[in-house]
DNA sequence: TCTGGGGTCCTAGGACCC
DNA sequence: TCTGGGGTCCTAGGACCC
């Protein structure tokens, strides 16, 4: 039996623990340029404010509904995380942290009544961390998804689901005919991994349910909708296809990409963005020791907007290895100008780390050893630099320190304090900016 | 006017090899 | 005229998740 733990409204949650007075009132947190909606109250579904909707379109509910808007603030919430992680933990013998806000608990071998347990652990990390939970229990993934579902509409939307099955339901205690009727009362789309094509699909084939779904033709369904989905059938019939991954291997990819929040058309603060990104994407691949061997940059004009469309992306090898924010930047800025074309507007942009291996700068470079003078060698100054610069921004904030790269590639190589924290790195003037030397 | 960011997995098709 | 079959690797694109 597996158990899904999953704080509500994650990210307004945290931010309600520091301010009680947002409790009860519609709140939601917005995402980078405060351009959607990423999080929301229980209040602020209620209005009929979508995950991922555009903030300008509800912009109008601050003033007529007293909608509480925020600005995302990721430290905090991966701060909770992993306390909030480590509460849940104590649910069973087995963790698979599946998200920021939510984990998959192996149940195998936990002996007693598991509602009664899951609603002591919902409320110790209610009483220790602010942050409340629901919990599912089922005998695969994805009816222990449905199962928290379940618990999380129960006690949002009463009448939607028996009400004793609120904040934990545990699917696997109930009788066929019960189970039955849960499944039948949600809709395919809730299911997880039923997205927004795949249910119109569905929908049309008369597919209707999660019902209809488990009873589905496992074999009609994978020639119609591929593996996946018969994987998605089998595991509502209750066989487990995708198991506990609780040492997840490290990420294949590492990426940094933003909107600009306003267009851009020349090639000067395209070079700039995707060198930022670059330094944000090599803090996170030291972080997590790796080197990338390949660095994807891409942009893109707004698919929202009418107008010529314009999007490329370029690969560029590395000669070697690395995890060196100079090297990664060179690469970076090599593949914007590549594929640079003048007259577009574009919003969004980016850069991806790809052929990601283990290991750190200084293990694979050749010349570590000190020079004949007893000077150390270039590589691993650039080592500590490296690491001296992720310290300093982990203390004082992101992009405290930043290469400099105004300057031309390399030419004039400085090191800059931002000026202003408080402005996204992206729409910061940085040839305002005061330098200091390192 | 204003539309997120960071991931995963699967599939199809082309190039290439023997 | 008639043009194999099987394998690998790579890439692009689609679909999904939170």
């Amino acid at each position: 039996m597996l158990a899904l733990v999953d704080g509500n409204n994650f990210y307004v949650s945290c931010e309600r623990v520091f301010r009680p007075s947002l409790e009860g009132r519609p709140v939601v947190v917005l995402s980078n340029n405060d351009g959607c909606a990423i999080a929301r109250s229980n209040e602020a579904k209620a209005l009929g404010i979508g995950m991922a909707d555009p903030w300008f379109q509800w912009r109008h509910l601050e003033e007529e509904a007293g909608v509480v808007v925020l600005s995302a603030n990721f430290v905090l919430y991966g701060d909770m995380s992993d306390r909030f992680m480590t509460l849940a933990a104590g649910l069973g013998p087995a963790q698979e942290i599946y998200s920021i806000d939510e984990c998959f608990i192996d149940l195998a071998g936990v002996r007693g009544d598991l509602v009664a347990r899951s609603h002591k652990v919902r409320d110790r990390i209610h009483r220790w961390i602010g942050i409340p939970t629901c919990i599912g229990i089922a005998p695969t993934k994805t009816l222990a998804k449905l199962a928290n579902h379940v618990a999380k509409d129960a006690e949002r939307k009463p009448g939607s689901y028996p009400a004793e099955l609120a904040r934990v339901c545990h699917l696997g205690a109930l009788d066929a005919a019960a189970r039955d009727a849960i499944l039948q009362a949600t809709p395919v789309t809730d299911v997880w991994g039923v997205g927004r094509r795949q249910g119109a699909k569905l929908r049309a084939g008369q597919v209707h349910t999660a019902l209809d779904l488990a009873r589905a033709n496992a074999a009609a369904i994978r020639a119609q909708f591929g593996v996946v989905m018969e994987r998605t059938v089998r595991e509502l019939q209750g066989t487990s296809c995708i198991s506990l991954d609780d040492a997840p291997p490290p990420q294949q990819q590492v990426a940094c990409t933003r909107s600009f929040g306003h267009t851009i058309a020349t090639l000067p603060p395209l070079v700039e963005a995707v060198s930022e990104f670059a330094t944000r994407a090599a803090e996170k691949l030291r972080r997590q020791g790796s080197l990338a061997g390949r660095v994807m940059v891409f942009a893109h004009t707004s698919p929202h907007r009418h107008g010529p469309q314009w999007a490329r992306s370029t690969v560029q090898p590395l000669r070697r290895p690395t995890d060196d924010t100079t090297a990664l930047i060179h690469a970076a800025q090599a593949g914007m100008r590549a594929i640079y074309e003048a007259g577009y507007d574009l919003v969004k942009a980016g850069v991806m780390l790809l052929d990601l291996q283990p290991g750190t700068q200084h293990q694979n470079e050749l010349d570590l050893e000190p020079e004949e003078d007893g000077s150390s060698s270039p590589a691993r100054d650039r080592s500590a630099l490296m690491a001296a610069m992720d310290k300093v921004n982990e203390k004082y904030g992101k992009g405290t320190l930043h290469s400099g790269s105004t300057g031309g590639a390399g030419k004039n190589r400085v090191w800059t304090m931002r000026a202003d924290r408080r402005t996204p790195c992206y729409t910061t003037r940085w040839e305002d900016m005061p330098v200091v030397r390192a």
